[in-house]
DNA sequence: CGCCGGATCTAGCCATTGACAAGATACCGG
DNA sequence: CCGGTATCTTGTCAATGGCTAGATCCGGCG
């Protein structure tokens, strides 16, 4: 057992990380107090603190912990079309810090361990434009890969905000995407039987 | 002039909604306060809740004319292209309104109000589907929908969110998006001169 | 004209929160 | 064993949302 009842907690900072998670998952980063955390952990009001000063900082760190997460999924996929059903799976099966990194408002995006995670992302994504087809490229190959971001996080968002639930009908989102995105992206070709 | 300093205000629910626009426009929909709200127009602190019970209230009224909004706009468009285009130029030109709008947690999604505009705004952007030319379309339009709606969605998400500065250099984000558009769902053919 | 009821706004209050400061306690290296 | 530092606690303050009770204004009706 990691927490029995002693004066240090132990790994209060992950402790209260999970937490957050925990919260945002369930009621959005709005709903996520520090006392609130704190209480859960069993550690008084002001521990938290001294691990992320303030509430910007520990949503720096959920926003960090995110994109490096982020990161090393799409990286798995092997192609474009695997990874924006990656990205939307991202967000399904971590809403918590998909939300957090895309309310940039929320934390401090000048801290350098995240800005390294997210440039670490931001090239995985890049890196998935040249696994198309050369004829799908359009004169402008950085359009097209803004064309790809739109699509996957236009998706994952309206996913997330529940404006597409009855548009799915109970659809595995991922597979929806994947039909939408070979729709879109290879038309007529790429439909698998 | 309006208000001219009685113990009416005149429309001090206009005025509460507008400095209302302002604040999120300016800081996001976080940073909006009621009490801050009521300083700007002048009226006690508990004014507010007369008119729009509660914060949740107020988002609420926000949300609504939003969706009114939103309706006008893509209504004006002639092709499903277009209505992308209004869709980006929405977003631009009404950032207040479409933050809130994609945040149901902060309103009363139930409210009667909300729902008629929605289901106009909705309705709108289903319709604009059908000025697609039928090769266009998938086996399921339905999914078509959903494809145009999260490019557009995506695309103005991240434009607000600032994840396209860079990639847009200093051009015109609907020109952008018009350019985009006709890559992915008029491949090759649909390029203006 | 007078007055009464409802709409609008004010004043006061309480619990909660984020942030800060000062102090207590536990752990670690020498 | 001891001093220093990281970790945590207690106490405090201003700001906020929301509630209740009361003041003021407006319009209609006798």
């Amino acid at each position: 057992m990691t927490s029995e009842r002693t004066y240090h907690h132990g790994d209060l900072r992950r402790a209260l990380l999970t937490a957050a998670l925990d919260v945002v998952a369930a009621d959005g980063p709005d709903a996520l107090s520090l006392r609130d955390l704190a209480r859960r952990a069993g550690v008084s009001h002001a521990a938290p603190a001294h691990h992320f000063k303030d509430r910007a900082g520990l949503l720096t760190a959920v926003a960090a912990e995110g994109y490096a997460l982020f990161a090393d999924t799409l990286a798995d996929a092997p192609d474009l079309r695997e990874r924006g059903v990656a990205y939307v799976r991202f967000a399904t099966r971590h809403p918590a810090h998909f939300q957090v990194m895309f309310r940039p408002e929320l934390y401090r995006a000048d801290d350098p361990a995240l800005l390294t995670a997210k440039a670490r992302a931001t090239e995985t994504l890049r890196a998935g434009i040249s696994t198309l087809p050369d004829a799908a490229h359009g004169e402008d190959p950085r359009l097209t890969g803004v064309a790809a971001w739109s699509l996957a996080h236009g998706f994952a968002t309206l996913l997330l905000t529940g404006n597409l639930s009855d548009a799915l009908e109970g659809r595995a989102p991922e597979d929806a995407f994947r039909a939408l995105a070979g729709l879109v992206f290879a038309p007529g070709a790429a439909e698998e039987p």
